[in-house]
DNA sequence: ACACTCTATGTAAACGTTTGCATAAAGGCA
DNA sequence: TGCCTTTATGCAAACGTTTACATAGAGTGT
């Protein structure tokens, strides 16, 4: 006979029935004062502990909901995590993880792990090019998703994002204005991610609006990683004329760069400037502090919960769009160029 | 009627009993490769989806693992988790994630709803001092749980870690045998995490080894974090007689008071020398290049994951007390006090 | 006293698996 | 052929909740 305390117990306990303990527990104002009393009281003095898998079998939904991320080690992921779940605290869900490092059958079988547990909502961040048969399966599998830091185009799908178009015009459009005409760029992997390409897409324009042209030689794309970013600074300051400015799409990458620089002897600003993109919290304590791009990663993910949460308690599932302005944070590795 | 596709459907499609269907999924080998191959048939057309939830009801046991995280902006955070999903990956297990913030209240709740959700293990990243309370009652509910990144004295608890205090006493030793003796600490909260406390009676050691008076006055307790640090370095330079080195015991402090010293107009490490704690990814991209300890947290995480499925699969829980060794990670952050 | 409405509780059928036990079919051996 | 073993499958009871529906009792207005 089973000696792990259930409803059962507790029920026969204070003399009640099954029903009217899960009532106290799941709507108190509905069970007279006296008995939520003593239900309670039993529960507190037999250590009664609830069993979700019951809960979600009996009502076909959980309180999870599912957060999938392409890299752990990206700040930005901590930010996520943190809002996501600043929000979800006081409601009781809980959050499963799942780190898809860029690789798309991981992603496919952490989706599946997810349908399986049958979570309520997914926050994605990021969203591959390529990915037009998840999307479909995400719509007849019917929950809540939403794309954090992302804009997308595609109408079918929810995001809480910004505009990386935008946000790339404008960094490298302020090294242009500081009189930059060689600019260089080193950038992640857009040929698999929506969220670079379009970085890539506001720097060519941004050029293109001053008529510098593209030059595909100063222009690298890489892994983000810091190290990359350092390698590929390397190159571009090996060149015969090398960039004045470069625009790394991604405050790692700017990092790495800053130490290729400084180890070739080049200083920031002053032989070559360098903006990054994300403003990371070690991007303002750099040496020089770090010029870059800000994007609101908490809010974003703040937003987005909200809005899952809303529609997982309203038990609705339209699309929203939600755009938020990134802004240049001007520190000290950008100069006019003389 | 039920519109959706269960084991039911799947076993009247196919013609058998749910109870193969049940078997071709978790036994295959038991049922004949025919109908097996039927079955899977069948699930695949049908796009049957699993139902963990109702599997985990029955079975009285989950494949979803807990992991505990003070503060998820921590960049060891995401080791651990990249570490423990890398093990998880092909074992179908989940990951369910919280975050305490250093808060005992929400780790309460966090843990009691890891407790609801019947994860089958927990993941702890450190350990408080206060926390008997907490220990008693993980060991009441008879789950495997494993604290990492810590070395514990109390024989009751699992823990895959190293030893803070012997990685701070090099640490100080180090700075030490470059003659200096008026060495700083910038450390964090140690009064309620064991795990740094531990760094603080190795600095103390260590200086007490070579006859160096302990110095509250160059002592500085404070939250971890780039502005921490910075603040806490800001106060020790402005010292009458500043510190001529500084043990910052995690880098991300490091890094804060790597900056107050530039920003002040000292050198680092000419005029002023500073040692980090962690290695974390951008130690080795700072200006200079930082002077760490170096802790193994992918390794922790790994080994620490392993075991726990081990015990899960084996329905075992013994204790293990697995101590990883930290090395000294030379860059060029500190000199010779002349 | 009656009919009516409310409110608090109980009854019991789901929810979709797992798994011990029973059974039928097939194979081996005398 | 009959008996025994092995293998593949089916049967049905559990797992611990939720919730629609039923019911009993209390209150209200006439």
């Amino acid at each position: 006979m089973s000696n792990h305390t259930d409803m059962k117990k507790i029920a026969d306990i204070v003399g009640v029935s099954i029903a009217t303990v899960s009532r106290t527990i799941n709507s108190p104002e509905s069970v007279r004062p006296l008995t939520r009393k003593k239900v309670l009281r039993a529960i507190e003095d037999h250590q009664y502990i609830y069993n979700s898998s019951a809960a979600d079998l009996s009502r076909k939904k959980t309180t999870v909901i599912g957060v999938l991320i392409p890299d752990a080690q990206m700040p930005m992921f901590g930010s996520a995590l943190v809002a996501i779940q600043d929000n979800l605290q006081e409601k009781n869900y809980s959050i499963m993880v799942g780190n898809t490092k860029y690789n798309s059958n991981i992603e496919v079988k952490l989706l599946k792990q997810f349908q399986q547990r049958n979570v309520a909502g997914i926050i994605k961040t990021g969203f591959d090019a390529t990915q037009s048969t998840l999307e479909k399966s995400i719509k007849e599998w019917g929950i809540p998703c939403i794309v954090i830091f992302e804009k997308l185009q595609n109408p079918n799908i929810s995001y809480v994002g910004f505009d990386n178009y935008k946000a790339a015009f404008s960094a490298t459009q302020y090294l242009i204005e500081l009189g930059h005409k060689r600019i260089g760029l080193i950038v992640g992997p857009y040929t698999k991610q929506m969220r670079i390409r379009k970085r890539v897409e506001g720097y060519k324009a941004a050029l293109e609006e001053s008529n510098i042209k593209f030059n595909p030689e100063i222009s690298i794309e890489t892994n983000v990683g810091l190290l990359e970013g350092k390698n590929a600074m390397s190159r571009l300051l090996s060149l015969p004329e090398p960039p004045t400015a470069i625009f790394a799409a991604a405050d790692r990458l700017a990092i790495g760069a800053l130490r290729a620089a400084t180890e070739m002897g080049f200083c920031v600003p002053e032989d070559v400037s360098i903006i990054g993109y994300g403003d990371i919290d070690v991007a303002a304590f750099c040496n020089p502090p770090l010029t870059t791009v800000r994007t609101p990663n908490y809010s974003c993910a703040r937003k987005a919960t909200e809005l899952i949460i809303g529609q997982i308690e309203n038990n609705t599932n339209t699309i929203f769009h939600y755009c938020m302005e990134t802004s240049l944070i001007i520190r000290d590795s950008c100069i006019q160029y003389k």
